[in-house]
RNA sequence: GUGCUUGUAGCUCAGCAGGUUAGAGCAUCAGAUUGUGGUUCUGAGGGUCGUGGGUUCGAGUCCCAUCAGGCACCCCA
């Protein structure tokens, strides 16, 4: 980096128009599907009250919220011990009242408490907003993100689970990216646990068992012995995860296995009856019952979803779950939700990748019309407000310069059509409106262009 | 927080064992073509080789430090 260049923090970007137009494309998509299915949208403010924000994510999760300085001269409000000893954890919290949200789950319920009252339960609601993380870039990490949350909240109905994995695969459909959805559910996951004799360890459980498809069995087992579990433990757990068959034989064999464990019968009749719902209603993308599927936040409690982008390497680019309990921790108990969350900035890059973007997202003006100078450009003038009238997209290019550069920025700004308006054109009014990707032109007079524009 | 890796033009890179005024492609701008773009041809602008120090007669090249990117782990969208 040279000295004076400027430039934005690690992990942030900026949106060029191109980019804001694949964007879009992205969020419309979703939005249209979420609409379509009853949700209504919220936005909550960027940063929260730090003490909203902390503790909900594990101790990883405190590390990589985005903490903000209080103004004015906070120094004088810390303790001089916390400060004298450079303790810069606890310090933080003392000069530090704001952060900027990590993820749309937790505002979204410091919301539903907030407005309690007002929300007639069960609430649906969407929320795309951008996030924020202290982590460390890598491919298909941002520091700052876009997440697109989907939530139904106070409803404990698996009719809900059904229609987000439906949603999910309408959404990949339309976007043409190939998918499967994993499905778990925690409570298995803590039957298991239970089975196994360690029920206090599920964290430990499931964080080790996630990895299965990363580093293999044998890592696995080690890791797990190194979390504090025996040897027969870890025996006993090996049935499990090699677990196969199909969805319906898997929950078979492990209802035998958990027979003792009430959570997890619970947690095999909540599986079997989501995937009835998604029996009476196929998705087009495979939903696959995965038992190494552990992922979600520590506040999941029953169904875990996931998917994965099938052919690209990128982590996962929806996640959810149901959480029994999350507005307990804000004074409203016993409220259950289940939500999903879209990757966008995830699924930018695999479409990307894959060039699943159409063409047409990148254009903005419908036409361009050239500038020939003052008498011509007054003419034009009409020509532009008659066609913005009709909702066409359409510009004057605002210089009397040269056409061949007037083409290459119509060329450039992927604008399909330019109408050229010079003598001939003003006193036959006969304009002339090339087609740029053809070549083709046509003289024309403005209603059969209006016409044109039209259907393209 | 841990490990690995890379810093040369706006972008992607070359620069051969340290040796004259640091190169290419793409992009940009201009011209060939003053009413027709995407192809072609010609030309131009643009670099204190990330920064600081050291070794040397001489450093883009070697050494050290530092800063900044990238990737992986952890964790996650």
């Amino acid at each position: 980096m040279s000295k004076g260049k400027p430039s934005i923090p690690k992990g942030t970007r900026d949106f060029s128009p191109q980019e804001i137009a694949r964007r879009n494309y992205i969020f419309d998509t979703i939005r249209a599907v979420y609409e379509l299915h009853g949700y209504r949208p919220i936005e909550t403010p960027a940063m929260e009250n730090l003490s909203t924000l902390m503790g909900k994510y594990g101790e990883e999760g405190d590390r990589l919220i985005f903490r903000i300085l209080n103004s004015g001269d906070y120094l004088s409000k810390a303790n001089p011990d916390t400060l004298a000893r450079k303790d810069s954890l606890q310090l933080s919290s003392q000069i530090c009242e704001k952060a900027l949200r990590y993820d749309l789950t937790v505002p979204f319920a410091r919301y539903v408490v907030q407005h309690q009252h007002e929300i007639t339960f069960p609430l649906k609601r969407f929320q795309i907003q951008p996030v924020w993380r202290a982590d460390r870039p890598q491919k298909g990490r941002y520091r700052e993100f876009f997440q697109c949350d989907a939530d139904v909240i106070g409803s404990d109905s698996l009719f809900n689970e059904y229609e987000l994995i439906s949603i999910i695969d309408q959404v990949f459909q339309k976007l043409g990216v190939s998918i499967t959805v994993k499905i778990n559910n925690r409570k298995i996951l803590a039957g298991i646990a239970e089975y196994i004799g360690f029920a206090d360890k599920i964290i430990d459980i499931t964080t080790a068992i996630d990895k299965l498809d990363k580093i293999g069995l044998d890592k696995v087992n080690e890791e797990l012995k190194e979390r504090g579990l025996t040897g027969a433990a870890v025996e006993a757990l090996q049935p499990v995860l090699l677990l196969e068959g199909t969805e319906n034989e898997k929950l078979e064999r492990l209802r035998v296995v958990l027979t003792t464990s009430t959570v997890g019968l619970k947690g095999i009749e909540e599986m079997e009856e989501v995937l009835d719902w998604l029996a009476n209603d196929p998705t087009n993308c495979r939903v696959e019952l995965d038992l190494t599927l552990a992922r979600g936040l520590n506040y999941y409690t029953g169904a875990i979803i996931e998917v994965k982008a099938n052919d690209v390497a990128m982590g996962s680019i929806c996640g959810g779950g149901r959480y029994d309990d999350l507005t307990g921790i804000f004074g409203l108990p016993g409220m259950s939700g289940v939500g999903i969350s879209f990757g966008a900035d995830r699924i930018y890059d695999v479409m990307l990748e894959q060039g699943l973007f159409p063409e047409d997202v990148l254009t903005f003006s419908q036409v361009l019309l050239v500038n020939f100078g003052k008498e011509e450009q007054k003419y034009a003038q009409q020509v532009l407000k008659e066609l913005r009238k009709n909702h066409i997209k359409c510009e004057l290019y605002p210089d009397d310069v040269k056409m061949k550069k007037q083409m290459q920025y119509a060329d450039k700004n992927n604008i399909p059509y330019v109408l050229v308006i010079g003598r001939n054109e003003m006193e036959s009014g006969m304009l002339s409106l090339k087609n740029m990707k053809t070549g083709e032109q046509k003289s024309l007079a403005l209603p059969e262009i209006i016409k044109e524009l039209f259907v393209h």
